[in-house]
DNA sequence: TTCCCTTTGAAGATC
DNA sequence: GATCTTCAAAGGGAA
């Protein structure tokens, strides 16, 4: 693990991001290899973080330590160069992989969400199934069974995954198969942590409606794209769960990273630029090096006003064009008690996109776990369950943050390319300084009404005695276990 | 309708 | 460099 490393390579380069870690020790290896509940685990490492968090200053094996030195190469020119030399493959017809090789740009929705209703880990989310057989695909879908098969390799080194060889495309392409029939031979099973969904795991997102065995895309013959030859086939109506299109609204291209929000189905960025349309909105996405590689060609400032669109016309999540209240002849009055150079300044408000900050690795970790945790439990107020997921999110392991961290850095990573100016900042309300909305301070050692407040009883989670607002205990037990509720709560 | 709550992490601003 | 502030997601609840 990059973490682990002290300053080796950087492949993977999040081990400048792993900073959350506490000192877990040999304790909780073991208690890793104990095969007991998920739940058990996170109440062990939680009181363990609880514990390392008390004596962190007597740990030797502080968070600076862990954390590698700051890469030294300027990671943005890196990046920049592997785009560039991922579009000269494309140009050739074909490129070998992706530059960020964690991103497969596949999506299979119905394992995007590895757990049953019930919360607990459904069989097929733990185990991808490979199965042999044949097909034809076209070149296109060639190309980025490619890509995901390399990203197989490289991801899940044990998955017998080769490259441009019939079988492992059509493993892939069955791997995408509802039907049961995939279980059924040439299973490939992923090692993946026994307690917990490989963050990765969802990446083998493929739609299963668009690649169902034996029934390839009829559409596929029917449009091709004149400019780029992709065959592009019309949105089917009900192709996506993901998003809302409209029939003919092809050409969203979903982020590289959208398998995180399979439920939400909001693709994190959009392509600025036009001209790239997908054949597949759902199942197939562009990878971060054509995006990218598109996004190089197509600059940001150079798309006219609609870059807050996608080529569809569809405003992009990640995208949120300021709303603009609808005053009853609010133009006029505005007009008239308003200079000029008000106007144009709010016409450049109105004109600019607000571009959502890149998700860092534990809103990945929230989106993807979110559901989990409101099927575990009874839970609804999003607090709370915060709450329950910033505990887990300690009590996950090293490596499965890492993962989440790598996922963040690539997220910023493309968000850089795509929107090379933006800037944090720019998404400041008010400026800095200027409080959007005051935030109740927590006094130190503050005690509070709510000590009394015990084991979580969803989670079997350390007590939580932070709890600082009369409704915490609604929110966390709800309303149906009022008898655990602590006694302020009880008499509100 | 808008803001708060609540979490962690990233990034910008300030001292 | 340390500290502070804001924002990113989420959705129920309060004002």
């Amino acid at each position: 693990m990059p973490q682990l490393n002290g300053g080796g390579g950087d492949d993977l380069g999040a081990n400048d991001e792993l900073i959350s870690f506490k000192d877990e020790g040999e304790q909780e290896e073991k208690i890793s290899e104990n095969s007991s509940a998920e739940r058990d685990l996170a109440d062990v490492k939680s009181s363990l973080v609880n514990e390392s968090e008390t004596n962190q200053n007597s740990s030797s094996d502080s968070e600076a330590e862990r954390r590698p030195p700051p890469r030294s190469e300027s990671f943005r020119d890196k990046s920049r160069e592997s785009l560039e030399e991922a579009a000269k493959r494309q140009d050739g017809g074909l490129f070998k992989g992706p530059p960020y090789p964690g991103y497969p740009f596949i999506m299979i929705p119905d394992l995007t969400s590895p757990y049953l209703p019930n919360g607990s880990l459904s069989p097929t989310a733990r185990t991808l199934h490979i199965q042999s057989g044949s097909t034809h695909y076209s070149a296109y879908k060639t190309i980025e069974h490619q890509i995901a098969i390399q990203y197989l390799q490289m991801k899940w080194p044990l998955l017998d995954v080769q490259a441009g060889s019939l079988q492992s495309r059509q493993a892939l392409k069955d791997a995408r198969s509802p039907s049961p029939a995939h279980i059924v031979s040439n299973k490939v099973p992923v090692v993946q942590h026994p307690h917990h969904v490989h963050p990765l795991t969802p990446l083998i997102t493929y739609s299963n409606e668009h690649f169902t065995p034996g029934n390839p895309p009829p559409h596929l013959p029917a449009d091709v794209d004149p400019k780029t030859g992709i065959p592009r086939p019309p949105h089917p109506p009900d192709i996506s769960p993901y998003y809302p299109l409209s029939p003919g609204t092809v050409g969203q291209i979903p982020h590289p990273l959208g398998w995180l929000v399979p439920q939400q189905g909001q693709p994190v960025y959009p392509i600025t630029t036009g001209g790239f349309r997908h054949p597949y909105p759902t199942a197939l996405t562009v990878n971060a090096s054509m995006s990218s590689f598109l996004s190089s060609r197509f600059p940001p400032h150079m798309v006219p006003p609609h870059h807050t669109l996608h080529t569809t016309g569809i405003p992009h999540p990640a995208i949120v064009t300021p709303t603009v209240k609808q005053e009853s002849s609010q133009s006029d009055v505005a007009s008239l008690h308003s200079s000029k150079h008000q106007d144009s300044k709010k016409e450049e408000e109105k004109k600019k996109p607000h571009i959502k900050k890149p998700l860092n690795a534990f809103m990945l970790y929230m989106k993807e776990m979110r559901a989990k945790v409101v099927a575990e439990c009874t839970l609804k107020e999003s607090a709370a369950i915060n709450q329950i997921l910033g505990r887990r999110w300690h009590a996950l392991s090293r490596e499965e943050q890492a993962k989440y961290y790598e996922l963040a850095r690539k997220e910023r990573q493309l968000h850089m390319q795509l929107y090379p100016g933006w800037s944090a900042r720019d998404n400041y309300v008010g400026g800095y300084g200027k409080k959007k909305k005051r935030k109740r301070d927590k006094q130190p050692g503050e005690t509070n009404e709510h000590s009394e407040c015990f084991l979580n009883p969803c989670l079997s989670l350390p007590p939580i005695t932070d709890l600082s607002a009369p409704k915490k205990c609604r929110a966390r037990f709800g309303l149906d276990q009022q008898n655990n509720w602590c006694g302020p709560c009880s008499s509100l």
